[in-house]
DNA sequence: CAAATATGTTGGCCATATGCCAAACATATG
DNA sequence: CATATGTTTGGCATATGGCCAACATATTTG
């Protein structure tokens, strides 16, 4: 189960899996496409990718929504990013800075080196961008 | 000549870049392809991409070299890699994990992003990996 | 110096990740 | 139930990165 190297998904799925992990529940590819700004229909072939991995279940025409691996991966993704927008405010980059700089490079830091990350800034609670869960967040 | 965001180059090409920068002169594509460990007519490939940028000169079955411009971008590649490894090597990272995990991202890490940890470190000359050279790194 | 060997390049082809458009299809509403 | 709206499918395109086999160029050596 920890064998998750923080690696296994592109960028953009790294989005979908985010937004779905915020907005919770069943939610329309529509409502994907429109946050993520891409045509609906790459909306729904993504999530058909994601589908296949597991980590989402697709009812057409319906909507999606995470697995329960989804959701445990999802809240990673989340602390994680919290984690580096952290990091990033303390070296006099703004929230919306921080923020905007870990969505684009966050999919390629391993769980290994946010742990450590997390673990040096004493697990703190809140970033700039979020609260953080010390779930997924291994040894203290 | 400073309207560079960092993000001009794919996570590869700043591979070739930094490494064309650490060899200095005229390189042999196959020490690169060796180096890179790809097959060598992948890297005369990506040399015919970056010789199209305008960063480097190749010379068929030559070599190739940085041109000014190139020089002056690869050090900037090469700031970045050390100023980011040394950020990470803050957070209980080693020196091959921070250099490690810093090759994976930095390529998506923006340039005003960049000159702010750099700052905020106080212009730090030496890194894990490295020296840091302050030419291409913005205000004090 | 020419032949043999080593090195480098080209062309063809493949895979992944993303994305759009238009057409088909399903669902919801009046 | 017919139409409007929402969703999916199929086709196609781009960028990045990669391999192999065939060809071109250099270098070495007899």
């Amino acid at each position: 189960m920890q064998d998750i190297t923080g690696l296994e998904l592109s960028p953009k799925k790294v989005e979908y899996l985010k937004f779905l992990f915020k907005k919770g529940g069943l939610v329309r590819t529509t409502d994907i496409s429109t946050q993520l700004q891409v045509d609906p229909s790459t909306s729904t072939k993504t999530i058909g990718d994601l589908a296949g991995t597991g980590l989402v279940e697709h009812i057409p025409y319906r909507g999606v929504r995470l697995t329960e691996t989804g959701l445990k991966y999802a809240e990673f993704l989340v602390n994680r990013h919290n984690i580096l927008s952290l990091m990033l405010s303390h070296y006099g980059l703004s929230a919306e800075e921080a923020c905007k700089e870990t969505s684009r490079f966050e999919s390629l830091v391993s769980k290994a080196a946010v742990d450590k990350i997390c673990t040096s800034m004493g697990h703190p609670m809140t970033s700039v961008c979020g609260k953080i869960r010390h779930v997924s967040c291994g040894v203290p």
